[in-house]
DNA sequence: CGTCCACAGGAATGACGGGCGG
DNA sequence: CCGCCCGTCATTCCTGTGGACG
């Protein structure tokens, strides 16, 4: 009896101690804007010069700005547009800004939602005309009478797979309206992204550009260093874990995000386990848990079929010496369908998921020919088996068929084959 | 050197759930 | 309530193709 309440009290006290290490946990999340950015004062610079305009109520250029994930572009924008917005009240100036992640968004229609949402206008999740939904922003922006901002994160998503029109119309809007501007700021990872435009496009969006190199090693430190300060309590980081996270981040082209993270998990896993600092081991353990909670999310997401068809390759990957092609995963698929009592997509729906899934990282996949024997996918896991075999005998479906081996699979189980 | 495999991946079309205006 | 139009997901049909085999 004592000792129970003596258990809970230490885990109590713990919990209470806690600030052992971190002084501000949410300071290494990422998406904590700081007060300063290290090694982006170019960046800042440039991009406050071109939307200062904006406070004396003329147009700012729309820009476009570039560079691959974690290299602080969203940081850097929110930071100006924040410290913008606050100007502008304190001048009295009619600013107002939205930020959208097209990634996130998904669909025109859901991109013009939340712009609408931003000059207080409410439309329906679904129902309405595109169109329809342009003109409602268009309207409610010329009552409200401001200077707006339009922030478009992850454009290129947008673009690939729907193409140019909502730009189109987007660059066009001023021509329309008298009494509002618009100022768009384009946010693209993939530097190949200007292909995809079309000139007339292009022309407008890009009057001006900014570009974000990745960061290397040592400029990780800095970063790491600057948030650690504010983040965590004197004296429980060591220099070689710092070091070690900036190493692992910058050999990801440069993610100053996956440097953040990193740190901050490899904290969580210090604090678990009673340590007294934070060591180069527990950066690596937090390597590990990243990837594993990333994968446990990314699964936890996926449609039935898809988490079908994900199934279908691990289970091929059971045979050692063999990457899977669209033939094969497409039999075991309709199989495991069978069992589960589904009635299976068409393979083109199959290859379109599996396409889905190579998108998202789950799943690698590349285009082979084999000459007289045809031109196919060889699609193999891009993930450890490790996590799936947890969550697929958890799982409400693939639970019941965890014994379950596919005929076909039978078959290769015993041939060797490419 | 041509053939022909086993698909890739584009286009058109349909089923479905949902909001709109009347 | 209805008829209409929308976006999304899936199906059907299709044309295109790298390269081993004969």
């Amino acid at each position: 009896m004592d000792g129970e309440v003596d258990t809970l009290d230490d885990v109590f006290d713990q919990f209470l101690n806690n600030n052992r290490f971190f002084k501000d946990r949410d300071v290494l999340r990422h998406d904590y804007i700081p007060h300063k950015l290290p090694h982006r004062e170019e960046q800042i610079r440039h991009l406050g010069l071109i939307v200062a305009p904006l406070l004396k109520t003329e147009r700012g250029s729309n820009v476009f700005i570039y560079g691959k994930p974690g290299t602080g572009k969203t940081a850097v924008m929110k930071y100006v547009i924040n410290r913008l917005v606050q100007k502008a009240k304190e001048f009295g100036a009619p600013v107002k800004a939205v930020y959208v992640n097209c990634r996130l968004a998904g669909t025109e229609y859901r991109i013009f939602t939340n712009l609408c949402a931003a000059v207080d206008i409410i439309v329906p999740f679904t129902g309405l005309a595109t169109g329809e939904v342009f003109d409602r922003f268009k309207k409610g922006l010329e009552d409200k009478r401001v200077s707006f901002v339009v922030v478009l994160d992850e454009l290129d998503e947008l673009i690939k797979s729907r193409g140019n029109v909502l730009l189109y119309e987007l660059t066009r809007i001023n021509e329309a309206l008298r009494n509002s501007k618009v100022s768009i700021i384009g946010i693209s990872n993939d530097l190949r992204f200007k292909e995809l435009l079309e000139p007339r496009v292009l022309s407008t969006l890009s009057e001006e550009e900014i570009v974000f190199k990745p960061y290397n090693a040592s400029e990780l430190q800095d970063i790491l260093w600057e948030r650690a300060e504010l983040a965590l309590c004197s004296g429980v980081l060591l220099k070689g874990a710092v070091g070690l996270c900036a190493a692992l981040a910058a050999a990801e082209h440069g993610d100053a995000r996956r440097a953040l993270d990193l740190l901050r998990v490899a904290g969580e896993v210090a604090e678990r386990e009673n340590a007294k600092v934070i060591t180069e081991n527990h950066i690596r353990e937090a390597e590990r848990r990243i990837e594993h909670d990333r994968v446990i999310d990314a699964l936890a997401n996926l449609t039935l079929h898809s988490k079908f068809v994900l199934y279908s390759v691990y289970l091929l990957g059971k045979i050692k010496i063999y990457s899977a092609i669209t033939g094969d995963i497409y039999e075991v698929y309709s199989e495991v369908c069978e069992e589960i009592g589904v009635s299976p997509l068409t393979q083109r729906r199959v290859s379109g998921l599996i396409s889905e899934l190579d998108s998202i990282g789950l799943l690698s996949s590349r285009v082979i020919s084999r000459g007289r024997y045809g031109r196919t996918k060889k699609i193999s896991l891009a993930i450890p088996r490790s996590p799936l075999s947890e969550v697929y005998s958890n799982d409400g479906h693939l639970g019941q068929v965890t014994s379950f081996i596919p005929t076909c699979l039978k078959a290769k189980l015993g041939k060797t084959k490419n």
